[in-house]
RNA sequence: CGGGGCGUAGCGCAGCCUGGUAGCGCACCUGCCUUGGGCGCAGGGGGUCGUAGGUUCAAAUCCUAUCGCCCCGACCA
């Protein structure tokens, strides 16, 4: 059986082993740059997805869909959105035996295609906010790809919503934003740093962008959610007109938000470890798993039938497969990132006990059967309580201040960071000007953005221009 | 696109230097035996050695060309 590389030894080889031993997706091989989702991947896709939209639901949006290809020409109607994505487009020349009037593009992201029909749907004030959600694919034909963080196609859901005023517009992707951070912290149990991208990292189009990043396991951070403020740009280049209740004629101001695929990847440098995947109760497809254990015939069908009536009462997957031992069995859960697994023999049947054994901590309790469904659901809620503050506390032991550029530099200078798994959110004050952005990335780090919330000390000098600025800025090496 | 590595059974690899019957581990199939952390034993199936050319009596092995993949970097959710 494939052994799973230690995080110590190779950071990212072991995140390819959980995937792969998760059996959640593997390279499309045929297929530059794409991925499978098989089903162990997928259903936790599907339970993210089940979280999300029922959340976006709730604050008032409706899913749509629209096409996979994008006449070529509007990418090109905003300025900073076809420099920012023509480097990464796929584009339809030929259809049909023939060559295409105009190409199209597939999505890379789809702003300008809902821009134009968003054109044709509004024309009043009163058709206004315009809150829709589509889930789709989306391709970039990136350069260096990695399972769900960053694969040619990927799977996402993207927001886009107008509005009457800047004002609304603001809440709205601030609202969405805090959408992001409640599920990446109470359904996936991975803390997020909310705030606001720099200019220079803002999307291509966008006024201003926000962000959730979190922490891995190797100190490198994750953007995991975006939303963006995309003033009256792209409303402007589609021509996205309403009149307002004086008669005017004004632009709607837009937003737009997306979360990926990427959140799988970012769950699984969150939690994981060297024995694969360790999912939170609440995005685990098989929450409890029953691994029957018996000798004799005559023990089996005892052993199967305790087995199936406490299966039924905590709703656990019972392991009948006759072909693996239960050794076997106990790995290969473990590896899938099952939160509780329970193990019955011919013991417990007879002392009507039960063994359930916590995939987190790999404690082991033995229980009375009949108080096996509560203990099952008081683990499940311990564990995904456990989860999120283990995470909590790498994040903030990880979290350093540095008050010159020297000191950040040497913070997250090569010997210590990356694959060293040394990694740290560096919090300095920086002006959010280009050229600052520019320094920091010298040395392969970013500004992740200045932070909603000041959690340290406020107002500070500039590290390299020495202007005052608010707050500090968390600046890190980014996957 | 720059640097490095690799293409041999489903997967992971050895064999190549020094040309001569296609090999190992895992997985798979059959039977027996086992089952509280990856059971064991016996038998079995499966490969135009990435592709194309060349050298040779003979090529996985030597030569030439070509295609593809992976890793590191620049780009990025």
């Amino acid at each position: 059986m494939k052994k799973i590389t230690p995080r110590s030894e190779d950071f990212a080889a072991w995140y390819q082993d959980v995937v792969l031993q998760g059996d959640m997706a593997e390279p499309a091989e045929v297929v530059k740059g794409c991925m499978v989702i098989k089903p162990n991947g997928y259903a936790i896709w599907e339970l993210l997805q089940r979280e999300l939209d029922d959340r976006f639901k709730a604050t008032g949006h409706e899913n749509a869909y629209f096409p996979l290809l994008i006449p070529q020409s509007f990418l090109k109607k905003e300025a900073e959105h076809v420099e920012g994505f023509s480097p990464e487009l796929a584009v339809v020349t030929i259809a049909g035996g023939k060559q295409l009037e105009e190409p199209y593009v597939i999505r890379p992201t789809s702003e300008t295609i809902i821009g134009h029909f968003f054109a044709r749907w509004i024309h009043s004030y009163r058709d206004l906010p315009l809150l829709i959600n589509q889930w789709a694919n989306v391709l970039r034909w990136e350069l260096r790809t990695r399972m769900f963080l960053r694969t040619t196609e990927f799977l996402w859901q993207e927001g886009h919503t107008a509005h009457a005023t800047h004002e609304d517009a603001l809440e709205e992707t601030l609202r969405m934003l805090d959408v992001y951070a409640e599920v990446a912290e109470n359904v996936m149990a991975m803390p997020v740093v909310k705030g606001m991208k720099t200019l220079a990292e803002k999307f291509a189009g966008a006024v201003r962008s926000y962000s959730i990043e979190a922490m891995m396991q190797n100190g490198l951070a994750l953007q995991a959610g975006t939303s963006h403020d995309l003033g009256q740009n792209f409303g402007k280049a589609f021509d996205v007109q309403f009149q307002t209740k004086e008669g005017k004629l004004d632009f709607v101001w837009q937003t737009s938000w997306g979360v990926s695929t990427r959140l799988i990847g970012g769950l699984v440098m969150t939690h994981s470890d060297d024995k694969g995947l360790v999912l939170p109760p609440k995005l685990a497809p098989k929450k409890v798993v029953l691994v029957p254990i018996f000798r004799k015939e005559e023990e089996r069908a005892l052993v199967l039938e305790a087995a199936a009536k406490i299966a039924k009462e905590v709703g656990a997957h019972v392991d009948v497969r006759e072909s693996e031992t239960p050794g076997s069995k106990f790995f290969h859960w473990e590896q899938r990132g099952v939160p509780v697994v329970l193990e019955l023999g011919p013991r417990d049947v007879a002392s009507g006990n039960i063994v359930i054994k916590r995939r987190d901590t790999g404690t082991k309790d033995i229980v009375p059967q009949s108080e096996v469904a509560a203990k099952v659901k008081a683990t499940l809620e311990i564990m995904q309580k456990d989860l999120y503050a283990k995470a909590r506390q790498r994040l903030k032991d990880n979290t350093v201040l540095a008050n010159s550029i020297e000191e950040v530099e040497s913070i997250l200078s090569d010997e210590v960071t990356a694959e060293k798994g040394g990694g740290k959110f560096v919090m300095a004050h920086l002006k959010d000007d280009p050229k600052n952005d520019a320094r920091i990335k010298e040395f392969k780090a970013s500004v992740r953005n200045i932070p909603a919330v000041d959690e340290f000390d406020g107002p500070g000098k500039c590290i390299l221009t020495g202007e005052q600025v608010d707050r500090r800025v968390c600046i890190a090496k980014a996957y």
